[in-house]
RNA sequence: GCAUCCGUAGUUCAAUGGAUAGAACAAGAGACUUCUAAUCUCUGGAUCUAGGUUCAAUUCCUAGCGGGUGUACCA
């Protein structure tokens, strides 16, 4: 479509030049050249120029202009009709022309306005000893959508994974194993009740000092990397990493690399030293501070007055590490908006250190639940396990009840995957800086705004294709006459500019509600036009659109990390 | 206190400064011997308040009101 705004741009200031003289035309001109949009009325054409900017540089009646131009108007093979409706200029577009373009060239459609660049994007910041619940489930789900809007616009997305697994949560945990061993330690479970034990510690520890001192030499032993507290967090520690593995196995997210605190953390010392040598950092209270107040930043604490280290002691050792495995165009980090201020802090430091490439939060907001907020202390969590379990129970009982003929494998395999587009789906569908309030009775509803709906989309379309046995996507002569065509043609066509969009605002949710209304515009054309039963040369039309439909369906989909079932 | 985000149908969300503020869910009424009814059609319903900028404001600015989050040793 960008093409095509272009196309009709560059007559429109042909136009206006040869009508009003080259001099006043540039000086009045956007270099750009005009701004089409979309009218919101069918009635009202496919692409519509709003002149009142243009009007007033050049001092002309919005009216006036506009039909004069429209008159002028001479022709373009994709333009069916062109008319001044006021103070706007409204282009009909030609169906068959349109689909033509459309039907022949979908990769090349894709701007790459990556071109190759590297973006490391950070995200699956997790704990290792702790339960992966709904709000992780938020992080990994936006993280990838991100990384897969990138890939889409031709960036080299790099997403790697960090891992905190050296933090005094570690120890708490460990402290209730030692008082109350695991029995079970089957692959499948141990890294969920090692969660389980984190709630049970944090509860059982509360403020009982005694208790706190015990955390506090386990803690010990494990920094000084020996003892029998160590060896438990050196066997336990792998657990958690499995079991998130099997969680990202099962959302089929990939990670090009995987960082530990516990590797970086020596590093961060060692760092910490030197800034101070350098001035960077001072000290303050008995404590290593970054001083950011010039910038409005307040102070960011790096070692507490014991001289233990708090988060930015692994980030910035991390962030070094970043830059000098990878020459990076840019380093982005997915993390809960709460986070905000801490990451504009470190990014200050990271510049006084004289790291310049751009580094962005990528801030979403959080999960919530009807109940209120999401707490470990409380015990008022949804676990991702739990979650997960809960979905694919009722897509499975949903899948049986339709294909009473399939085996128990296939109704196992499109719930599961199923259920993975549905989970990941709830989370992305509306904007980063929305709070979800996650209810799970509507979750579980697959109707309207979900995957199920956009699933069942491209589920009708392998339908109908495989009923069609042989066709060809791309056929010279096309024909189209139905408004219903029509709609889901431009709906179609604006692909490419909603996937730059989307991913140029890391905003996933732009593209999924586009893919939903594309969705909506099959379903619409399929509810009105026969396909199969159509005679040859509209049934050949009709089977090249709705097979466009199901690359956009699918690679849309695919770029946010959901997989298209191909039956349900 | 300061910073920051949010405020739109009963609910959850949309709307590059542009034409009549769109969807989904919920509510009510319809459509399956017909390409998958996890679908479609129809009906009601909304911009927190007050100013300002503009030909044009849900959008930008100012001041309120309401809510969330953050704000030196939590992770």
């Amino acid at each position: 479509m960008q093409e095509i705004k272009k196309l009709i741009s560059d007559q429109l200031v042909q136009i206006i030049k040869d009508k009003f003289g080259l001099e006043l035309a540039e000086n009045c001109l956007p270099a750009a050249g005009v701004e089409l949009s979309y009218p919101v009325f069918a009635s009202q054409g496919d692409l519509t120029w709003p002149v009142f900017g243009l009007a007033k540089k050049m001092a002309k009646s919005p009216v006036e202009l506009a039909t004069l131009v429209a008159g002028a108007w001479t022709s373009l093979p994709i333009v069916a009709e062109v008319k001044a409706d006021g103070p706007y200029v409204n282009f009909y577009l030609s169906s068959n022309r349109l689909a033509l373009d459309l039907f022949a060239d979908f990769d090349r459609s894709i701007e790459n306005i990556g071109q190759g660049k590297k973006i490391m994007i950070e995200f699956a910041n997790v704990n290792t000893h702790k339960e992966f619940h709904i709000g992780h489930l938020r992080n990994v789900a936006f993280g990838q959508a991100v990384s897969g809007m990138l890939s889409g616009i031709g960036y080299q997305a790099l997403p790697v994974s960090y891992v905190n697994d050296f933090g005094i949560h570690t120890a708490k945990t460990i402290w209730q194993l030692v008082k109350e061993p695991i029995t079970d330690k089957s692959s499948v479970n141990r890294g969920y009740i090692l969660g389980q034990a984190y709630v049970a510690a944090v509860a059982a520890i509360g403020d009982d000092e005694q208790a706190k001192k015990e955390v506090g030499s386990i803690m010990t032993e494990i920094e000084a990397r020996q003892g029998e507290s160590y060896q438990i967090w050196q066997e336990t520690r792998q657990w958690s990493i499995d079991y998130f593995q099997s969680i990202y196995e099962l959302l089929k997210i990939k990670f090009t690399n995987y960082y530990y605190e516990s590797d970086l953390i020596d590093r961060g010392r060692k760092l910490v030293e030197d800034l101070l040598a350098k001035g960077i950092l001072t000290e303050s209270q008995g404590a290593v501070i970054a001083d950011l107040a010039d910038e409005d930043l307040g102070v960011l604490v790096i070692l507490r007055q014991d001289g233990t280290a708090l988060y930015p002691v692994a980030d910035l050792a991390l962030a070094m590490e970043k830059f000098a495995s990878a020459n990076l165009d840019k380093s982005l980090y997915v993390v809960d908006k709460r986070q905000a201020l801490y990451f504009k802090q470190l990014f200050a430091v990271l510049k006084r250190m004289g790291y310049e490439a751009p580094m962005l939060h990528l801030a979403y907001d959080f999960v919530t639940l009807p109940s209120g907020m999401m707490s470990s202390r409380s015990g008022n969590t949804v676990l991702f396990s739990d979650l997960y379990q809960e979905c694919y129970k009722s897509l499975e009982l949903e899948t049986r009840a339709r294909h009473a003929d399939w085996s128990a494998e296939k109704i196992s395999q499109v719930a599961s995957q199923l259920s993975v587009a549905t989970l990941k789906f709830e989370m992305i569908k509306v904007s980063a800086d929305k709070i979800i309030t996650f209810d799970i009775k509507e979750a579980l509803r697959f109707e309207g705004y979900t995957a199920a709906y956009l699933q069942y989309s491209s589920a009708r379309i392998n339908s109908v294709l495989a009923k069609a046995g042989e066709w060809l996507i791309a056929t010279e002569e096309l024909t189209f006459t139905e408004s219903a065509e029509k709609s889901l043609l431009m709906g179609l066509a604006k692909y490419p500019e909603l996937l730059a969009e989307a991913a140029s605002k890391y905003e996933p949710a732009i593209l999924a509600q586009y893919l939903f209304e594309v969705a909506q515009l099959f379903n619409d054309f399929y509810q009105n036009c026969p396909i199969l039963s159509a005679e040859s040369k509209l049934k050949q039309s009709r089977l090249a659109l709705i097979g466009h439909t199901q690359r956009v369906l699918s690679a849309g989909l695919a770029v946010l990390g959901i997989e298209v079932v191909s039956e349900m």
